[in-house]
RNA sequence: GGUGGCGUACCCAAGUGGUCUAAGGGGACGGUCUGCAAAACCGUUAUUCAUGGGUUCAAAUCCCAUCGCCACCUCCA
């Protein structure tokens, strides 16, 4: 058995094979911290997490790296547009690096409440300023980058390869862009390394360079940053889809330009959208829903999880309400049935990886991480009356392990609001019509309490009532 | 306009040449239980995979055409 994932370079599954056996060095493309991530973004961290924990699983330790990136992106890979932390500070009328702390702190408590494990390492564009600065310059000496009038440039003409990654026809594309390169710029899909600050305006963020007084392009901070932690040569490096086009093509350009090296990353894994309604979501285009709007609409993050593990990582997932009601169901039942599993000595772990269902499940995560059918499989489990609970706690725990929804660690119980004196009256007066056998009085009195919102469940213990969920 | 992708039951969704008369979940319906319910349990719910052709001993899976939808070529996970 070994693990096969889809590898966006070669557009083939194959299977893992580490540069260095037992080792994993990941990078997995943080946020823009602008503004809350939505959903859709989240949803990406989220397979992240399952390869990092299907990798763990595997055997293999993992340095995990992801940034945060809290400058220069601008607002278009034209290169025109605004810095997006700027305009994300010109927004809210706070400073640029209270933005990005604010932001960055929302995405990892987003993160924990999805329950997806912290990088090893995080890190931020801003505290890599000068490994930033020595790439471009790295890129200067080796005659891949100019000097345009707003900045210092990638000349993507010196780099063959360029348009290979995303499969891009630059030929066909140049013929019918006809139109002039703004700026200085010599090919139309360069892009910025380096971006100097406007003359008649100060920025917050600005720093030095031998260019002149700037800040860095998006892209330069995962080449330079993913070059120090994980080195010129490691396993696999993720993304959205949307990354494949232009900000993988350009690290990849940039990076393997400055150090003469390919590939720099083994296999490159890219998680398909969220789309809402007929579209995908978009922070520009308004369908923008935030995990915290989720849960105060009354659902639980590991709902969205849920959801999420219910669709293949490479296909688009159609979000609706009506979906995220159907996962919150789901889990609520898969809980239910495995209620009191919490309680029960469970097989020890190296017992459980024995076992034919263990096998079965495992199958389905080396296969391309495939949830939908690993998570089938834990249906299959928990529907399983016959097994020794010891095993099924130990086989549970296991898979947990691998999707991360708690399966095995019962929500808390909500706190319920006790009962009004009315409602207990009720709640009385149905018990002694119940005693008198006046079915039709009992009846009411129930469906008077539901309408108060207070359910009722007749046990041979008696009548136990919860408020609706 | 160019490029890539998708279309599976009421809903979400797996499966990409034979084990598919198509996984799993949600929902609905029927049954057991119950005074009746709820919960639980049992069962039913696509001979069919957008449509029409074709290739093959064999197709949801490959090819062609048609229709519908989506993404990228502006920013985006």
């Amino acid at each position: 058995m070994s693990l096969k994932f889809f590898n966006t370079r070669t557009r083939e599954t194959e299977p893992f094979e580490p540069i260095e056996p037992g080792k994993v060095g990941l990078y997995t493309c943080g946020p823009t911290v602008y503004h809350f991530a939505h959903i859709g973004n989240l949803r990406t961290y989220l397979f992240e997490d399952l390869l990092r924990r299907a990798l763990s699983m595997a055997g293999y330790k993992v340095k995990h790296v992801m940034n945060i990136t809290d400058v220069g992106h601008l607002t278009s890979d034209a290169d025109e547009g605004e810095d997006k932390m700027e305009a994300g500070a010109a927004r809210e009328g706070r400073d640029v690096w209270e933005i990005a702390g604010f932001y960055a702190k929302a995405f990892q408590e987003d993160l924990k409440a999805l329950r997806v494990m912290p990088p090893t390492l995080w890190c931020k564009a801003t505290d890599h300023i000068p490994e930033q600065v020595e790439l471009v310059r790295t890129l200067w000496d080796k005659g891949f980058a100019y000097a345009a009038e707003d900045g210092v440039y990638y000349d993507v003409s010196r780099f063959p390869r360029y348009g290979d990654f995303a499969r891009k026809d630059l030929q066909g594309q140049e013929a019918g862009a006809r139109v002039a390169l703004p700026g200085g710029k010599r090919n139309r899909e360069d892009f910025a390394l380096w971006k100097f600050s406007p003359r008649d305006k100060r920025r917050l963020m600005e720093w030095d360079s031998p260019w002149g007084r700037g800040f860095p392009g998006w892209h330069l901070e995962c080449s330079a940053m993913s070059l120090k932690y994980l080195g010129d040569h490691f396993d696999i490096h993720c993304g959205g889809v949307d990354h494949i086009p232009v900000h993988h093509t350009n690290e990849i350009a940039q990076t393997e330009a400055a150090t003469g090296r390919s590939p720099w990353v083994n296999v490159w894994m890219h998680g398909e959208f969220l789309v809402v309604d007929k579209g995908k979501m978009s922070k520009s285009s308004g369908e923008f829903l935030t995990l915290s709007a989720v849960v105060e609409k009354g659902y639980s993050p590991l709902d969205y999880r849920y959801l999420c593990l219910g669709a293949h990582y490479r296909a688009p997932l159609a979000f609706r309400f009506e979906s995220l009601d159907q996962a919150r169901a789901g889990r609520r039942n898969l809980m239910e049935k495995l209620k009191g599993l919490d309680q029960v000595r469970a097989l020890p772990v190296a017992e459980a990886k024995k076992l034919p269902s263990w096998t079965r499940f495992w199958e389905c995560v080396e296969d391309d991480l495939n949830a939908p059918r690993a998570l089938a499989q834990v249906w299959e489990l928990a529907k399983d009356r016959d097994m020794d609970p010891a095993q099924k706690a130990g086989l549970l725990k296991l898979m947990d392990h691998c999707l991360g929804l708690d399966l095995l660690l019962p929500e808390p119980e909500k706190e319920q609001a006790p009962l009004s004196p009315a409602e207990q009256d009720l709640l009385d007066g149905r018990a002694a019509a119940k005693a008198a056998r006046d079915f039709a009085r009992a009846d009411a009195l129930r469906r008077e309490l539901e309408s108060r919102g207070i359910l009722l469940k007749d046990t041979p213990q008696g009548t136990q009532w919860s408020r609706k969920r």
